[in-house]
RNA sequence: GCACAGGUGGCCGAGCGGUUAAUGGCAGCAGACUGUAAAUCUGCCGCUCCUUGUGAGCUACGGAGGUUCGAAUCCUCCCCUGUGCA
């Protein structure tokens, strides 16, 4: 069980290549726009095209609830619903089980979760979370895991690891009898949709280890590093990162869950991984905050009020294209709704750029661009 | 002219004898956001000074007086606003 991913160029531990998905043929190293509720959030689908995006994700456990997947599998699928014809991946829910945290009970058969919205009660197991995913149709879906919480000691990481191990051999074993089931099965010529795996181990090398090795047993099709960006220290993720890269078939797409800012998706990138994905760029961007080739614009501030500048002049974004600091400054002090679209589309491209260049160097077998030319994330320390 | 109801910090609006520079909200200023319970959350928000603190001083609840140890809070007069009746 594979999906074909052929390795054009590589550059030092990075590599450049192309994950051929049932909907899209993905150029990776690739940042994934994230869409929870079947909507990356300000952004319609149209213009996520314009932008090249070339996967998104999305979310079991909100689709589930609303407008539920019965009713999505029933419209033809995620894709279909949501008029999003390149890729896509679901998440399983298994960082719900993390930041639900006051509105679920773990027990190894699953979770128990109390709906956010409107406080019902829901059980999740790995071959529910697997059911749903099919019904979703992304190309990629995740196994059910447990997103451990920082800090958690280790004998709280280990238990949380072997459940998530445990877990994955359910959602596998579910999948592999209902894969034909997805929506979109007779329409891509009998294709499935693959499921990667997720390793755990909270910031124990060890326990890194011991989950990697014990879930590429399961000769899987990806696999992912999730447990991470939980509040840990920034230093402690990218040591994490490079403790587990290595565990992973170097023939199969790795991906890391939920990272990160700009010089961190560059960084993680050049250490060879191939996908990522993160709330950040979209929320800050509703929150005001811009990600620019020269750093951090929190685009509310009154330096802005008359600054004629585009929001990053070596940006060739929409935006930058045709708006000002000044313009864009209004629309959030104002809570336009435009303002949440204008700095999410800027946001995403300076994302998606980045990570375009990021292919495009490597593709020339020159260095890969270095985190501090690419600075948008560095903080204000 | 008479009768009610009111005049509180940039705005709205609590307080109605004492830990009140004065609850809240808005506006304003700044910060945070990492597999989205997030168009959210946090801090500051009268002035001045400093050894930046359960710090010091000053100025404040329409105006002027008064009662009281003490008043935004009680009394008197005045000014202004709204509503009703003439």
């Amino acid at each position: 069980m594979s999906v074909p991913f052929h390795i054009l160029a590589t550059a030092g531990a990075g590599r450049r290549a192309v994950m051929d998905l049932p909907h899209r043929q993905v150029q990776t190293p690739v940042f994934m726009p994230v869409g929870t509720a079947g909507s990356v959030k300000a952004v319609p689908q149209h213009l996520l095209e314009a932008l090249g995006t070339q996967i998104i994700l999305g979310n079991t456990y909100h689709l589930y609830l609303r407008p539920g997947h019965e009713v999505v599998r029933r419209m033809g699928g995620l894709h279909r619903f949501m008029s999003w014809p390149r890729g896509m991946l679901t998440d399983s829910g298994g960082f719900q089980v993390f930041s639900l945290n006051e509105l679920r009970k773990v027990s190894a058969d699953g979770v128990e979760f109390r709906s956010h919205l409107d406080g019902s009660t829901h059980q999740f197991t790995p071959e529910r979370s697997i059911e749903i995913q099919i019904a979703l149709g992304a190309d990629i879906l995740m196994v059910f895991d447990e997103c451990t919480e920082y800090p958690a000691d280790r004998g709280r990481v280990r238990r949380s690891l072997e459940l998530t191990l445990e877990w994955a051999a359910r959602s596998k074993r579910y999948f592999e009898a209902h894969k034909h089931e997805v929506p979109w099965h007779k329409e891509f010529g009998g294709r499935t949709q693959s499921l990667f795996g997720i390793v755990q181990g909270g910031m124990y090398p060890e326990l890194r280890r011991e989950s990697a090795e014990r879930l590429v047993e399961m000769d899987l099709p990806g696999y992912a590093i999730g447990g991470l960006s939980v509040g840990e220290p920034r230093e402690l993720t990218r040591e994490i990162i490079a403790a587990t890269l290595p565990l992973l078939p170097a023939d199969k797409p790795r991906y890391v869950m939920g990272v990160g800012y700009p010089d961190e998706i560059v960084e993680y990138a050049k250490m060879g991984v191939d996908m990522m994905d993160c709330v950040l760029p979209t929320r800050a961007a509703r929150h005001g905050l811009l990600f620019t080739s020269e750093g951090r614009l929190n685009i509310k501030n009154k330096q802005f009020a008359e600054d004629q500048e585009p929001p990053d002049p070596y940006c060739r974004c929409l935006v930058c294209a045709r708006y000002t600091r000044a313009y864009l400054r209004h629309l959030m002090v104002s809570a336009e709704p435009l303002s949440a679209v204008l700095n999410t589309l800027h946001n995403l491209a300076f994302y998606l750029d980045t990570m375009a260049r990021m292919r495009e160097s490597m593709g020339r077998g020159i260095p890969p661009l270095s985190p501090t030319m690419v600075n948008a994330g560095a903080r204000a320390e």
